[in-house]
DNA sequence: CCAATTTGTAACATACACTGTTACTTAATT
DNA sequence: AATTAAGTAACAGTGTATGTTACAAATTGG
């Protein structure tokens, strides 16, 4: 459903962060591991910043790493660092009849079928940690 | 998640079919209290009735009418009648680089984890039917 | 059989989102 | 002061979705 891939770089960047040696890395380094653009990533940064995953730091000797143990770090908060709030399938672009009873309350009914399937991921997505994560790279 | 209103349209559909006085509506009638073109309405109807959840008829007099009854039609088959498989994120779009242990296996654990949160949507839209819709929509 | 109707289908237009890229600015270290 | 790396703006290229027109195929009723 989520046609971007920023989750998916989100959780390789931190895993990488938690794995390297001194727990920092540039975006160069990043990029080359997820195999993508230096600028891809510092963007994915700033949102992983801005929700409290991880601190940056300019200048020589730079470069990111978390702001927290990878235990304390679930895939719930990357994601909605990254891509914001659980969205399931997309709403009616255009307003439907409302001479129709199925119109005028379809969009009230579905909000509500997707909040209920978003809740549920966003548990499935709280029960797992960063380290979880870390822990089943390790064993492949 | 799904950028696509497919499964929305969907929905409006075949909750449409369900009211309507004679079980039958055709593209037209769909297309106006959905607000959309006719012509994506009958590429919804063919997904739709690909999954045995309706039938079409040619001709004058012709459109669409249920398959089954209501009861017996869940959010889940709609869902997977026009929208595929439940995907809740996109994957790496390049393969990550296989010198670090993180891009070796990133691909794998992620889709173990795309996997259980797929499973959790699937129940809670199997949960729900088209009769449970429409009850909604009556009392609104 | 003929005319009208409606689905089925191809082709294209338009809009939008996402990744990737270049180039430059800002900040921090030595 | 020079170097390094993040921050940021602007744009290119790609892909996907909806919407639209036009026509073919099938079915019904007279």
């Amino acid at each position: 459903m989520a046609q971007n891939c920023r989750f998916a770089f989100a959780v390789h960047v931190l895993s990488a962060l938690a794995l390297s040696e001194d727990g920092a890395m540039n975006s160069e380094q990043l990029a080359e591991t997820v195999n993508t653009n230096p600028v891809v990533i510092r963007r994915l940064l700033l949102d992983l910043r801005e929700a409290d995953l991880l601190v940056t730091q300019r200048g020589p000797g730079g470069g990111a790493k978390l702001a927290h143990p990878a235990a304390q770090i679930s895939l719930a908060q990357i994601f909605k660092a990254v891509s914001g709030e659980f969205q399931l399938f997309g709403e009616h672009p255009n307003e439907p009849a409302k001479a129709c009873c199925v119109g005028r309350s379809i969009k009230t009914v579905l909000e509500g079928v997707a909040h209920k399937a978003a809740q549920c991921v966003e548990q499935e997505y709280a029960a797992i940690s960063l380290a979880d994560v870390v822990k089943q790279l390790q064993n492949n």
